[in-house]
This record gives structure tokens, C-alpha cells and sequence, in this order.
DNA sequence: CGTATTGTACTATACAAGTAATACAATTGG
DNA sequence: CCAATTGTATTACTTGTATAGTACAATACG
């Protein structure tokens, strides 16, 4: 098992966008690399005990979105694209921007003064790494994703 | 029209909690005081173009919920429940912390170190703060609310 | 007392999103 | 060719939300 998903059914997010976010999100920080295989869309269900045609339908959205191509077949699947990572990674860091101003406008319209917020995110931030602390250098290779070529041949193509 | 409400039917969030929203976080900041009128339900309608019964539903949402209180006939209307401000803005100081929990945990997940994810805070901090001052020192009469007592009377009762 | 205004109740309808059940198409390996 | 496995298409069911229309109960004012 390469890869596990953190879907909670009762959180009020529906379960496909939760499969989609995961993805990018492994992607983003490299723990999914190119031409890495996901789970199949069975797999996901069963072990979630939940429709395939959900994670199916996560799978489709991010194929749209260029993030992982798929194979029908018994060696098929779906799988991460490559020329990627860095792109998606981008996204992602904009994204969390994003997030960081929306918090800091709901603080404001709380009424909080500028210092006192400062301090609680710190106080967060230190009580989160204390116990938390970043496992690797978390260190990307990027180079091999933008050169377009893949890291590894799963199988060999009769291009 | 003392109070405005911020509402977009196009952002995805229901309408009717986007109404409660906007009460919890104005009763929690001190701009909606104890016994203060709401607008109408035909008025909020009719001026975003909705239907009566979302903003009602809202409002009885709120009622449930002990921030407001409701009179039928022509004085009467939909009026902040006294003796709960300094208890709403306790709950809702807690989720933004929550929030702030979550944004790091998303930064984490990012990999990103604790000392930049703290920098990036600090400039969405002080961005945000210039550009937009405080407007008053967003002083809280939590006195005369835990008292008991409302502050203003908006017309005689018989009681 | 009568009228106007307020929130509320009720029913019905419509629409979108999410999920589920089943069957189908494509590919690989025997 | 046949069977297994993959993603996909189709359809339908459920839930939440919003709308519409009508009617009702309570209150205040003249």
C-alpha cells in the first residue's frame, strides 16, 4: 500500500473533492512522484467502504486537470503525469497565501489588534512543530520533473 | 437601515447561513447590541431579492440557538437576545483558534519550515493592518450584558 | 374594534450535488 | 480467443437548498 487517504465520510466535504485535495496535496510535496500509480478506484472503495464511481469521479477531475493521466486494462490504473510537480506545487503554496489572509480578515473582523494575533498564530505555530516536527527535508527533485521525462517506466509502451 | 448584510447567492454558501454568519460574528463584535432590531424578513427579501422564508429560516436558525428573540405585530420583529454577547464572541474567539490550527496544519502539510510559514503570517499581518486600521477600539459593554439587563429600552412593556 | 405588520406554518415544486447500482469498453496476459 | 482487471458511462435515488403561494397567530396603533 504506497499511498494512504485520509477520507472522513461525516465531515461535511464531500468525499471526491477530499480524494482530489489529497492528491495535490501528495503531489505538491512530493510524496507522489511521476508515473507513480494511485490506488485503483476498487481499491479506494472498498477500503472505504464507498462507491467506486466516487473515487472514480475524483480520478476524472483530476485528469482534466492535467494532474494524473489513466489506463483502462490489468495493468492499467491511474496514474501521477509528469511535468507537474512544480506547477502544482505553485498552485498550492498560493493557495495556503489565500488561506493565511482569509484568517487574518476573520481575526480582524473579530475585533483582534494586530499583536495579539501575531502571538496567537506563534503560539499555534510552535505548539504544532513542538509536536509535530517536519519528517525529511521534505526536498523535491524537480529537475527530473521538468525535463518532461518520467522518473521510471512501469511498463514498457510500444511507442 | 442600521445593519447591512454581506450576502452573495453566488458564492456557494447557502444563503441562510451566510445570514447567520453575518449576526453571530456582528453580535460577537459588538456592532448588533442586546434588544437591537433586525431588519425584517420582508425587508432583507426584498432588498436581495429573496425569498422570505430563507431569511426566515435564518432567523429561527438563530432564535433556536438563543441569539435572538422574535415578536409578532407591527413593534415586534427579530431582536439580539441579551446576555449572550460575552458567551458568542468566547465561541467564536475559539473556532477562529481553531482556524489558526488549521492553516498551520495546511502549511505543515506543505512542508514548509516554521520560521517561513511564520514570516508569510506576519506579512499577511501587517499588509492587512495597514491597510485597513481598526475603526474603533472595539470596546465591549460585557458588563451591562452579563448583567442581565438590556441596555436601551426600544419601547414600553407591560410586564 | 378593525387594520396593518410581524414572524410562523404548511404544502408543493424545482434544482443541484453527492452517492449508489449496474453494465459497458479497453487493455493485458494466459 | 478468453478471462481478468481497469476506468467509464448511464441511470436513479437521496439530501439539502431555495422558491412560491397561501394562510395563520400575535401584537400595536388609531
Amino acid at each position: 500500500m504506497a499511498v494512504w487517504f485520509d477520507i472522513d465520510p461525516k465531515s461535511g466535504v464531500p468525499i471526491f473533492k477530499q480524494v482530489i485535495e489529497q492528491v495535490k496535496r501528495a503531489v505538491a510535496t512530493g510524496m507522489l512522484k511521476p508515473d507513480e500509480r494511485l490506488p485503483t478506484v476498487r481499491e479506494l472503495a472498498e477500503e472505504h467502504s464507498i462507491n467506486p464511481n466516487t473515487i472514480g469521479k475524483a480520478y476524472q477531475n483530476l485528469e482534466v486537470m492535467g494532474l494524473v493521466y489513466t489506463r483502462p486494462g490489468v495493468r492499467g490504473g491511474t496514474f501521477i503525469a509528469p511535468g507537474v510537480v512544480a506547477g502544482v506545487r505553485q498552485v498550492e503554496l498560493e493557495r495556503f497565501q489565500d488561506d493565511l489572509q482569509k484568517v487574518v480578515r476573520e481575526g480582524y473582523d473579530l475585533g483582534l489588534e494586530q499583536d495579539e494575533m501575531g502571538n496567537r498564530f506563534q503560539n499555534e505555530l510552535t505548539e504544532w512543530y513542538s509536536a509535530h516536527p517536519l519528517p525529511a527535508p521534505a526536498t523535491i527533485n524537480l529537475a527530473s520533473d521538468l525535463s518532461g521525462r518520467p522518473a521510471r517506466k512501469l511498463y514498457s509502451t510500444k511507442e
